[in-house]
DNA sequence: AAGTTTCCCAACCGCCTAGTA
DNA sequence: ATACTAGGCGGTTGGGAAACT
């Protein structure tokens, strides 16, 4: 015999979150720490899989999320990360705890791939022009050097990456050491429950479901400073250096690599010198030169 | 303004691995 | 050892938003 069936199929939802499923989700989460997400479902009442609360979760609601455009930083370590490791969208998202394994890969689907593209030609273009023009001067700055001494410096390269990321894991910091952040999920909340609100003229408050806490009922009411209302409600609070859950310290933005759970904040040195060589990596050069049959269409 | 196309991203699907009984 | 599921991951898709005609 196995463990029991995770849900029943019959009656599960699909489809887009609502607001109010979001706030049982995360006073959910809040109350019993995230993990044993078979659980969510019968503890809470919503008719979600096991496997999309756990989604919703680390996707969407988990504290310490950064939405919004990627800044130019983090686009070169995602390039760089997706030519070292490929398309391992959870290790490549480990090194940037602040965005999800499913915001990089799309982000990498939807821009980074266009624009790589983009650039590849680009370069060929430019080296079709140069050696046309130049006869045999090598113009472009990737074809000063041989294929063999760049075979060599992308070892190099691969080598030291290597390195970077077995010392960044391999660190000793002491796991129960300084938690790390837990930072609010609670602007997240706020931010869905403001465009809800403006969305549904009809108050928030109808909205409120009977299944969830008194204390949510009240948020629901409540339009204005939706942010400090979760913050007071839920206890999560931005500023927090430490925590007393274990759970959600734990669950703090983890590093997960290998099966292996790191406290980010543990590998900062290390992950420092990754990141240095990651951006100190002239991107163009590098893109002149890799191969694109891989994780490229 | 209306219709069509393209873009973007949240969520789902299916596979794999680890864990449990 | 075997059967079975939860959890995790990468690939894919559906539908709303934005851009274009």
């Amino acid at each position: 015999m196995g463990r029991p069936p995770c849900c029943d199929k019959i009656g599960v939802k699909k489809g887009s979150w609502t607001p109010e499923e979001d706030i049982i989700l995360v006073s959910y989460v809040q109350e019993h720490g995230p993990g044993n997400w078979r659980a969510v479902p019968a503890t809470t009442g919503l008719r979600r899989c096991s496997k999309s609360c756990r989604l919703r979760w680390t996707n969407y609601l988990r504290p310490g999320i950064k939405r919004g455009s990627f800044t130019l930083q983090e686009e070169k370590m995602i390039i760089q990360l997706q030519a070292l490791l490929g398309n391992k969208w959870a290790a490549i998202a480990s090194y940037l705890p602040e965005r999800t394994d499913n915001d990089i890969k799309n982000y990498w689907n939807t821009h980074l791939k266009k624009k790589l593209k983009k650039l590849q030609n680009g370069s060929i273009d430019q080296s079709k022009a140069n050696s046309s023009n130049n006869n045999n001067l090598i113009s472009s700055k990737s074809h000063s050097i041989s294929r063999g001494q760049w075979e060599k410096r992308l070892q190099d390269d691969i080598t030291t990456a290597k390195q970077a990321l077995h010392d960044a894991l391999s660190s000793e910091n002491t796991p129960n050491g300084a938690a790390a952040v837990y930072a609010s999920s609670t602007e997240n909340i706020a931010r869905l429950l403001k465009n809800w609100v403006k969305s549904t003229p009809d108050s928030a408050e109808s909205k409120c479901s009977s299944n969830v806490s008194t204390t949510v009922d009240s948020v629901c009411s409540k339009e204005e400073d939706m942010s400090g209302a979760f913050e007071s409600i839920f206890g999560f609070d931005n500023t927090l250096e430490t925590s007393n859950s274990d759970e959600f310290s734990r669950s703090a933005s983890p590093m997960v690599v290998g099966g292996e759970i790191k406290q980010e904040e543990n590998s900062t040195s290390s992950l420092s010198m990754l990141e240095n060589w990651l951006l100190d990596f002239e991107v163009k050069d590098y893109l002149t030169n890799v191969s694109f049959d891989e994780g490229l269409v």
